[in-house]
DNA sequence: TTCCAGCCTTAACATATTTGAAGTCGCGCC
DNA sequence: GGCGCGACTTCAAATATGTTAAGGCTGGAA
């Protein structure tokens, strides 16, 4: 028998991530905790979780680390299109669509679990709480989608990184990852080129500005905002797409 | 008593939508086509259907004429995220979230459809199959997002327009409104600029080569792909994104 | 008819960003 | 203990795209 304390920890961020969108009911909680603890698996950096054209047949939750949706192109091109957070979903609905149109990789080593298709339908009918957090974090991704693409196609490279910083600050605050301003970012310059549709070196200029600008220090895997006002500022940043119920 | 007959025509695009994603029931017809008609409403060229913070509290169903989801940086800086056709429902969905973050606005006259968020939600759990569609249709416009992001991300300016002009000729298909190849076209070069990222000159240039290369016609609002096959290869287009149940 | 506004087009010029190449640092592996 | 690899950094040169400005066309309003 394992230990109730350990699963309950594991599900932590699912359950800080789906309640800042509902309110969860202990009895949708206690059910989402029974689901994880069934399905427990690990991915290694690199690894992929789920590729493009793939048959959709079962819906993952990320319990700890970092993954990347992400697109390529015939010639090798790549576009990651969003992050996927410790607590995030992958797809929860996707599945009413047949086969995966882009892929979800693993930039750290990631735990997670496993949902069958079956299964994850009986888990949000026999709980309403939670079918429509479900739902919302969906949306939510939308949300973001849209935002990415305005990021991307109308801000310049300063302010679409600064966006991204704030973007990933906003998203790992309520899944309490964000200590004194700090927090890990393990993701490499490549990734960050990748996200924001620029070059490697690019990136690499932009944020050398930003740390002159005394805004942020990135170092050694750790990623802390000096300014976090001034830093939205620069980004022109507001949090209000990202659909959150802020205590306060 | 209205005549049964133009009814049926106007809810014409959006059976046609839905029923590429998902077979309807006769039932299920009826009841949209109901719900339909008892909220008949036009929009002029420019007039925003929703705006960005207004609350949701209804679905709008588009009946005929384009349209531009789009998000405004403070500065004016424009990004259209999408383009809204005959046929699509604007956020059959986002009314799980209490607040717009984006704007929609009609770019030619709109003819379209609201139901007020009871009436939908009785009109989804009435008919399973209209349920389903509608959910589909939001999964697949979170893949369209997602494309655009890789869109704007990865691609160079030519293969950029091209691909939306794939886009654009794949979806208008299924609502019947590509005849020969052409189809009304009426969109700004602005309006073009602002969906891909570029700027209006630029888009111009663009258009110019591709022109020039023989693969499109845009003349007086309309637009005629010469050769599919080369645009589809030039702009890197694969349409499988679109989750479109083909015939064939 | 004239005027005006919106849209398209072109040109010359400015610049943000990319490309290619090379050097450094740290780290795991043989 | 050296080697190789991945990530980061920097430079200089190339180029895609943006900016500013101006002219022409069309269609509607007066």
């Amino acid at each position: 028998m394992h230990s109730p304390m350990l699963e309950r920890n594991l599900a932590q961020p699912v359950i800080r991530r789906l309640s800042a969108l509902r309110q969860l009911s202990e009895r949708g909680i206690a059910l989402l905790q029974q689901a994880i603890q069934d399905g427990l698996q690990r991915a290694r950096p690199g690894e992929d979780l789920v590729s493009e054209g793939d048959p959709i047949d079962s819906v993952r939750i990320i319990l700890s680390g970092w993954l990347a949706r992400y697109k390529t192109l015939e010639d090798g091109r790549r576009q990651i299109v969003n992050f996927v957070l410790p607590g995030d979903c992958c797809d929860a609905c996707v599945y009413l669509l047949s086969v995966m149109d882009h892929s979800i990789g693993a930039l750290t080593p990631v735990t997670y679990a496993v949902i069958a298709r079956g299964a994850f339908e009986q888990l949000l009918a026999s709980d309403r709480s939670l079918a429509e957090a479900m739902w919302c974090e969906t949306m939510v991704n939308s949300a973001i989608q849209r935002e990415w693409t305005v990021n991307i196609g109308r801000r310049v490279a300063l302010e679409r990184i600064a966006h991204l910083l704030c973007e990933l600050y906003e998203r790992l605050l309520p899944v309490d990852m964000i200590e004194d301003g700090s927090c890990l970012f393990p993701i490499t310059q490549m990734d960050l080129a990748d996200a924001t549709g620029l070059s490697v070196v690019h990136v690499n200029r932009t944020l050398q500005e930003l740390r002159a600008s005394g805004l942020i220090v990135l170092r050694d895997r750790t990623l802390t905002i000096t300014d976090l006002k001034v830093l939205k500022d620069t980004a022109l940043f507001s949090a209000d797409y990202l659909h959150t119920k802020r205590r306060g």
